[in-house]
DNA sequence: TCAATATATACGAAATTTCACATATGTTAT
DNA sequence: ATAACATATGTGAAATTTCGTATATATTGA
């Protein structure tokens, strides 16, 4: 992963989130996720593609869901990188984060 | 500065390359930077006012030469993320720092 | 004042990214 | 098998970014 391919993964107000938000809940699914950022489906989705593309997330599914989190092998500067972002900026994403939570929380599903 | 303003500026390889190469050497005028990295002029200084412009650097004129440095009040946020970025990656720049330091050093300037 | 050097910017073209919409794939429950 | 739900992707249009070229501005020294 250049740092180059890293930034410009961030780049974007629906990746920046998505990665901010799954940094500060551990895992997230599509559904979950476009609910919390009020986005349409194809558009969440192809995001966190790309995400998973660059080697920023892997996925996972589990029945109909397909979960999303940070890659295990992620180098820790990243790492570094996305805490240390989320920490200082929680105005950023914390409106988002609380719906994610609710969804989260559910138990049936909110999506 | 919010973080997609300020990921946004680091998502081009002239800028991140120039930022890094800046963190590294305390600051850089632009003509060192423009040979360090082989650009041509306006492209360097167009890159260069952008970070300006977003408030990652700040510019001072000593005669002919333009001096850029990170922005005194640089959220720490930020810069914590620029120096883990250039701390972790060295391979990135090292040959245009090489090159930059040779500018910086030479008694008479090499632009 | 004029020439040389360093930097900034205007502008349209080219390249890249993002998007909306349609549709395909995969899973579960009936 | 089929319907319902969740996710992924193909495609061309729209939006944004980057670039090359020309030119403007600023400083210095002769």
């Amino acid at each position: 992963m250049t740092p180059i391919q890293f930034y410009k993964c961030l780049a974007d107000d629906t990746r920046l989130k998505s990665l901010l938000l799954i940094s500060q809940t551990g895992e997230a699914c599509v559904c979950d996720l476009k609910d919390a950022l009020q986005l349409d489906q194809p558009k969440t989705s192809r995001h966190l593609a790309e995400l998973r593309k660059c080697g920023i997330l892997q996925d996972e599914r589990r029945g109909k869901w397909v979960y999303y989190k940070l890659q295990d092998d992620l180098p820790n500067w990243a790492k570094e990188v996305i805490h240390e972002t989320a920490k200082h900026n929680p105005d950023y994403y914390q409106q988002a984060l609380e719906t994610l939570k609710a969804c989260q929380a559910a138990s049936n599903r909110c999506c």
